[in-house]
DNA sequence: GACGGAGTAGAATGATCGTTCTACTCTCTT
DNA sequence: AAGAGAGTAGAACGATCATTCTACTCCGTC
């Protein structure tokens, strides 16, 4: 009787996980965590309170699970829009390429792992940010090695700081040409290594 | 009488301000800006909540000028300790030498701006961030102009990110190596600057 | 057709947030 | 000597925080 004609706002209980999450990683991506409220959340997925509680047990939680579903998502983007190019020294420059694209999109804001572990200084979602670096530089090491380039897994590491540096260039500096320098910078990297297997003295 | 004998526990007002931006600059290092509250750094500076709002009208105004201070220091120090070395190829080591010092230490916790920028979207703590990127890249230029670097300033561009890449890795993927990574890098970047100083194509 | 699980709406909790205010004390200056 | 300015301590404000709880509704299944 206090709620006479009750519309029927109900969800798919299958759709509620997923809209929370997506919602969850938008608003933390465009926000920050700490200043992203559950009121903002509830808001903005329609999902209620109680329901976010059944599926986690806190934000925190929630927020690590948004973050790895965005690892998951950055990671295909990333993979398929490299693998647009074929394998080897064109599949390198794709990859900054597809950095480009990305830092000219309007809603970019840097990396979300980048800035979640700036924000928190450990716990899961720290360690969910450590985990995407290593994948990243996983398939960093696969693009090295159908390049050819001798100890991939070093020069990914070497190209990791590149592509981060790329990011942060582009989003603290506001450098429109990061991608490019970066690119440069990688393919000297490969081309070093190609060339001069193992020069023992280091830099 | 409500407060019979209270003890003089006033601070030299020239000490005030300095004290009040020091612990600011500490606590939003160590733990973030949005999760330091202005009780914890009443409590821990000794400064009362009055006299804060006395020198800043907000929370954000006190916190971009403890980041700007944190600048001048960070500069300082990052400046003396690449000036121990002559300038030219030594200082350029000597750059990333600084680096792996820093990254070694025990309440290392990355890059104070690169973390602000990252929690915050706009305003002046972003700025100050930018601000901190451009005086860094600006010296990074002065030291490659004393490499012979044709071009400094674009060299310059690249070797910041390889420095930020470096500050992430260091931090988010808990490379130990970073700051040896990004040297061997730079290395490279001012050979090739060097033998051929306009090669057309870029990658 | 009744029941239980999972959804919604929204009030309520206690804590903490940034900010303001009162009351008092110290110190310098005239 | 007195007053002004700047400091301290700490209560208080309203807003918002994450979290919990009550009350109700829908839907699938025995």
């Amino acid at each position: 009787m206090t709620t006479p004609s009750r519309q029927s706002t109900k969800q798919r209980p299958a759709t509620v996980r997923a809209k929370l999450l997506a919602v969850t990683e938008r608003l933390i991506y465009t926000g920050g965590i700490h200043a992203t409220g559950m009121d903002r959340i509830v808001r903005e997925s329609g999902v209620a309170r109680k329901s976010i509680y059944r599926y986690f047990p806190t934000k925190e939680a929630l927020v690590a699970e948004a973050l790895r579903e965005r690892d998951e998502r950055w990671m295909n983007w990333f993979v398929s829009a490299c693998e647009t190019a074929p394998p080897g020294p064109p599949r390198l420059r794709a990859i900054f390429e597809a950095l480009a694209d990305w830092f000219s999109q309007d809603d970019f804001n840097g990396c979300a792992f980048i800035n979640a572990a700036g924000e928190v200084a450990a716990g899961p979602v720290h360690d969910v940010a450590r985990a995407h670096k290593r994948r990243l530089r996983d398939y960093l090491c696969s693009v090295l090695a159908e390049c050819g380039v001798t100890d991939a897994a070093t020069a990914a590491a070497d190209l990791l700081i590149l592509v981060d540096g790329a990011i942060i260039s582009a989003r603290v500096g506001g450098d429109s040409r990061a991608a490019q320098r970066a690119a440069r910078m990688a393919h000297q990297l490969v081309r070093d290594q190609n060339v001069s297997s193992t020069t023992g003295d280091s830099l």
